[in-house]
DNA sequence: AAGTGGTCTAGACCACGGG
DNA sequence: CCGTGGTCTAGACCACTTC
């Protein structure tokens, strides 16, 4: 056998899909039909198919069936500073959305926390991998759907006793107060990855295999040391991020 | 129940993994050993694995066993352009790598063939979709590691006839071409986003699932109109995209 | 040869969604 | 109720890796 039989199941599929004959929404013919089509058990069928959900095809529905996975439009965020308009991401706040509907992110949760930092938090902000750090979680949905959780990473010895390490929006915008404190940015590093959701993540955006987040990480510093990790993660079907040099003919700007 | 069983031991093992207790390439227990220690068939067994194997987590290898996946440490391709510098991608070229190991990639194949344009490439090019249009195939490899695929996509009217129809490198660059041919790029606009590999990527990447690739869509645009889009396509897990503004504190500047 | 994972079968019962 | 997918079992044979 040159090829798995689960291979070739999924593989006939795959090829429907691309080419149109089973378009977004559509639903697959059922198990017991495709067993009986390839002449396979159901557990071989089942293989297919989990192939084609790992590959962020399909998706399949209790009860219901199997269907193409549509494309949702996604929405767009901005990385780069628009000339005279202040930076894209900005941490615990709303951010420059560009989408099918442009309505605003509504912050739902907030929560402060201290924890030892991990070893990727720990390099960023230039600490002792371990040492407690301050973490602010806070998630956005944009039209009741999860959109963006946001960790923001404070060392003690720079936020502690101030109102970053207390729970509740901070007015001003963490930037301005951190400015306040004697700590002004002066630039920042994005580090823009992807990977497949852990727990937390898959059940914020209520994923199921086969779709990875995007994660962005957002160093800030001040003219001396990091001030700030700002770790931004995204469902990566639904969000795309921008990033503009130069000049952009006036008709190609929105997008 | 109130959880499967398969689900069980996945999450059993992936605290181990969190936990440390299974460190980076040490290999789980073997899948009769499971099948044991959980009072499990082989399937269920094997469905816990492969819930672990799409999270990114492990991977297996016939005849061997099944291993943790080691975080390797990724390079970083920049975005932005750094001050005094040219940009920082630059189509079928050589691009502005740091890594572990940062050696010069080497592009090992160049294909040029005219296809139809596909929604997403009309809509960037500002075409119909179907319309033919001049599609630049190009690979490279770092350290015999494949890294990185890149797709370019010229319009025929304007690349049609000219070197960038034909297989070859282009010596003095593509974008150089283009402003010899009067269009002249003015800025560009990357949109980065995260999916799943199709099959091509799959094999060129060899990897398995549970991995996501990083797509950068770089349009590009002269006074007038959009000029050339190129599709760059990375490893999910062996490439951070990198993006800086303001200033850094010298001593953080490189990573 | 022995141990590992890869593929496949046949059948069972459960859970969900819609008529 | 019925059809859908979700979970689980028990056993078979194959393919790869190491000794």
């Amino acid at each position: 056998m040159a090829q798995a039989k689960y291979q070739e199941i999924a593989e006939r599929l795959r090829d429907q899909i691309t080419s149109g004959l089973l378009a977004p929404d559509d639903r697959l013919p059922s198990e017991p039909d495709l067993e009986r089509k390839f002449d396979a058990s159901r557990n071989t069928v089942r293989l297919a198919l989990a192939l084609l959900t790992n590959q962020g095809l399909v998706v399949t529905r209790q009860g219901l069936g199997t269907f193409v996975l549509g494309s949702t439009k996604p929405f767009t965020a901005l990385l780069s500073r628009v000339k005279g308009q202040p930076s894209g991401h900005h941490a615990s706040m709303a951010l420059p959305v560009v989408g099918p509907d442009p309505s605003k992110p509504e912050t739902v949760r907030f929560v402060v926390e201290t924890a030892p930092a991990t070893a990727s938090v720990a390099e960023k902000l230039a600490v002792e991998p371990g040492e407690q750090v301050i973490v602010r979680r806070t998630s956005q949905h944009i039209d009741g759907v999860p959109w963006l959780l946001i960790n923001s990473y404070f060392t003690t010895d720079l936020a502690g006793g101030t109102a970053l390490a207390q729970a509740g929006l901070i007015p001003q915008g963490s930037i301005k107060l951190l400015a306040e404190l004697g700590h002004e940015q002066a630039g920042f590093v994005d580090e823009i990855g992807a990977r497949m959701p852990d727990t937390r993540e898959l059940s914020f955006f209520r994923l199921s295999t086969g779709m990875p987040v995007i994660v962005v990480n957002r160093t800030s510093y001040s003219r001396e040391r990091p001030i700030r990790l700002t770790r931004y993660i995204y469902r990566g079907d639904r969000v795309r991020l921008a990033h503009v040099e130069g000049s952009i003919p006036a008709r190609y700007r929105h997008d």
